[in-house]
DNA sequence: ATTATCTAGACGTATAGATATCTATATTAT
DNA sequence: ATAATATAGATATCTATACGTCTAGATAAT
């Protein structure tokens, strides 16, 4: 043991890791640079060279680091963390940005799923889905329009429920409290324009554009929780996606 | 040795990984199922234990798999292919769908670097970038102009080609022969309305739907190889992305 | 009945090697 | 000079083993 003492119970590899992305975003190892080689850090670091291996890798999917084979481990140049690619609430997102998030509840309601919706939640035609109609507000300009659809079965306790009370904040921790904690969303993007309907709930005119998601959240296990139609004012919202090859 | 022989140079986590995905799509190992052990499994395989978790280590990336602590390794319900998010030439998207892609190039220069377009590409404001202004076709269809900017310094040689033999569908692989394999993108996605010179150029109505995206393509060291904007019909063209918590 | 404790099984972390393969460089042979 | 070859260093793959931690269920104590 050296620089690393196994304070708390926090894992080798994650110190590891974590003393690397410090080190990176401190500029201590510049852009493009040589690690010292898997060996040699293994020793630094007082562990074996498995070790290591395991902290840089995850360094490697967050795009700070990249290997050659035979060569050597490097920093990679401009760092785009993945971070700006994940999974996040439209809540979180706001706070982290400083802009003030409300949402208004315009629907709360439990209907049969048409076929689109069961399809996408994996249930049976006739089965019930809580409908949560919402309108999603940035520093007070309504920038989102959500149609949500949660299964029922799944979820049946959430009606109990006044409306009032309801906090669509905090419907994915509801999820992970029922057992579904929410691991990832698959998301069909498209422009459209405003229709009549959609301009006067949210203030703007019609034939603006609108950048329309079709999202399905699932749970760690693959259960669908959620299936949502969001549309999103144009000129005050943008999405940033990391792609790998 | 037993269910898998070191036939070739192909590491033995991988043919695992192929095994396991093989079994999955097959349907052998069904949805929500638990995996046998990981000690199983390496019995089974004739492995260690750490080179069954390498393979099952790639699938739980992949979305097809999940692991619970202390309780076992899990077959995902629906099967979110992370393929459906990666990153793909236009060309060989088309192509996997049987679908008839087409590219014209209506603009090829070397241009002053603007402000925006220096500062992706991580240039000094004055250098010189290749600009190749293209229009492409799906099935005769006109779904996307392209404006692609690159960096002069690092792929001159490609200006010396003559327009009509210069290939923009191997433009990631021209990269990848000097030096720099395309490895991830980030993506700015915008809706926005077709203006009348974007109407004009891609026969449609002023007005109309555009799916705009800001993109930067990165090689494998980090180092941009590509800045594009990127104006697609919003009527034909959908963006599938997956993103994790 | 309810609560606390134990325990078996499974994944999580970590070690200390061994061998293979790749890359860049230096050396040698032509 | 040029091309083939050797070599050193680095990552890639893999083994066998050990102990930690978590979960679910069984058992025991209250």
């Amino acid at each position: 043991m050296s620089d690393i003492s196994n304070t708390e119970g926090i894992p080798l590899y994650v110190k590891i890791r974590e003393s690397l992305r410090q080190q990176i975003a401190s500029g201590e190892l510049e852009r493009g640079q040589k690690l010292p080689s898997e060996d040699e850090l293994a020793t630094q670091f007082g562990v074996s060279r498995m070790t290591v291996r395991q902290g840089t890798s995850d360094l490697i999917d967050d795009g700070l680091l990249y290997r050659r084979h035979g060569v050597g481990t490097f920093v990679t140049l401009p760092h785009i963390e993945r971070d700006h690619s994940r999974l996040t609430n439209f809540f979180e997102n706001s706070d982290k940005h400083g802009i003030h998030a409300k949402a208004t509840i315009l629907e709360f309601e439990v209907i049969h799923a048409t076929p689109m919706i069961a399809q996408a939640l994996l249930l049976e035609s006739d089965e019930f889905v809580i409908h949560i109609k919402s309108l999603r507000q940035a520093d007070e300009v309504m920038v989102t329009l959500h149609d949500a659809y949660i299964p029922h079965r799944l979820f049946s306790e959430m009606i109990q429920e006044e409306l009032h009370d309801f906090d669509v904040q905090h419907l994915w921790s509801k999820f992970e409290k029922n057992g579904y904690p929410v691991k990832r969303a698959v998301q069909k993007i498209e422009a459209r324009l405003a229709d009549q309907e959609l301009a006067k709930v949210m203030q703007i005119q019609a034939g603006a554009p609108i950048l329309f998601k079709e999202r399905t959240v699932y749970a760690e296990d693959g259960t669908p929780v959620e299936f949502t139609y969001c549309y999103n004012r144009g000129d005050m919202y943008s999405l940033t996606v990391i792609l790998n090859r």
